[in-house]
DNA sequence: TTTTCCCTCCCCCAAAATAGCGAGGAGCAG
DNA sequence: CTGCTCCTCGCTATTTTGGGGGAGGGAAAA
């Protein structure tokens, strides 16, 4: 059964651009026949973009309307780990059943599960499967190819995070003392602080967090944490 | 070959507690022969903590060390998305080459790939696979087996994670004039500039920063931006 | 309906960070 | 040796933030 997967995953390692990921998203669907497949990256340091087989008028709507801040499907997988099966989560605002009755009038199935992932600078991204079924043919579906479809949405993820991530900037290494110094300003000392830490003086602190913000062309001391946490110069 | 791992994440599904976790990844070895595997929780918000079959003394010598802070397996997956093998990273630094040395002293194989995973407060772990051969062997393993391995350590990871932050508050999620807040801060902007980019008073925003750092326990702007950005609050 | 958040605005003053000008020594590569 | 970066320290003045009070309207949940 896995099997199954070899050749598309074998392509998707050597994809190099988006619609490379977008047939194969494709594919998989139709190797599964189920009524949609979904990657979504809902945050990102670039635009927001997708690859999916939802319709059109869907897609347009959601974006339209902002319904990543009200989806309980997001919410949830943006606050876990784990694969979450839609039929789970709390449908019950208002704005939820909306969204929902929305979705099937647009030709989505009822049944879903969606898999949250996540990058370094924060980005995060979902990978949904949909389907059109009962509650026992869901449990059945889900218990047969929730693994397969789990390897597949993982590869689809980091092959679409990585191209995602290309653009980023080739950092510029900070020196030893200036990664202490945001290090610790980061974890919300005061100058004087993280200067008595260090056992230097405050002046000589001063003259790192300017010089990291000179490198990394912050404009002030929160940029410059800001700037290197999400390039992984520092962490906390 | 899949099949191999079925009942295992059925168990793994089933476990409650990291001793679960610990005998099924010595179950993996043996199943596939690798010289160690290792699940490793570098950054959470709790104790960092592991589940490995690496020799005890290997581990005291890189906690007692602070190895994470320069071994490039670590920091190459801290900064990226994909699994990366180690013989692409550069072990060309001097702390480098004697962790890789040291490694070797104390029982590791020579080769290795290692998988980053991360949480939704800014948690990161790495599941590493290790083993002894040469190149043209680790390549057919790698090949052979690099599916099913990837399959078994998301799962780890996915139960790793999920034990792990059981007891983590679900931290307070910031209002939506607080996000902008500090991610406007993040962008370096001053609080006069961030008011008037969101068209408020300066006050106003004040207001939004102070009650974002009560929510995030921070102690300054800096560190409230820090922690958000960390936490995937906010991005850039 | 009452409570609870969220958004918006205002005051004052102390503390901290930023900007500008400096200086010298250590270590390493060409 | 020369140039480079890194580390260390000093001064003054200005700007920005932080902490402490408030207050009212609106929307959503209990």
């Amino acid at each position: 059964m896995a099997r199954k997967l070899d050749d598309l995953l074998e392509r998707l390692g050597d994809a190099t651009d988006l619609s490379a990921l977008d047939s194969a998203v494709f594919d998989l669907r139709d190797r599964y026949d189920v009524e949609h497949l979904v990657y979504h990256s809902v945050k990102s340091s670039g635009d927001q973009w997708a690859a999916l087989t939802y319709p059109q008028p869907w897609v347009d709507a959601y974006v339209e309307n902002n319904f990543q801040t009200i989806d309980p499907v997001v919410l949830s997988c943006f606050r876990g780990f784990t694969p979450v099966d839609w039929k789970r989560l709390d449908w019950s605002s208002r704005p939820a059943r909306a969204l929902f009755g929305e979705g099937i009038a647009n030709g989505l199935g009822n049944q879903g599960f969606s898999l949250p992932i996540r990058g370094p600078s924060g980005q995060f991204a979902l990978f949904t499967v949909n389907h059109r079924s009962g509650d026992d043919t869901w449990g059945k579906f889900t218990r047969g190819y929730m693994h397969d479809l789990l390897l597949a949405a993982h590869f689809v993820n980091e092959r679409a995070l990585a191209l995602d991530g290309e653009g980023h900037a080739p950092h510029q290494a900070l020196s030893p003392r200036e990664t202490d110094a945001l290090t610790l300003l980061a974890a919300g000392k005061s100058r004087a602080q993280a200067a008595e830490r260090l056992k230097i003086s405050e002046h000589t602190l001063r003259v790192y967090i300017e010089s990291a913000r000179f490198k990394l062309g912050a404009l002030n001391t929160t940029h410059a944490v800001a700037n290197a946490l999400s390039r992984g110069l520092i962490c906390l």
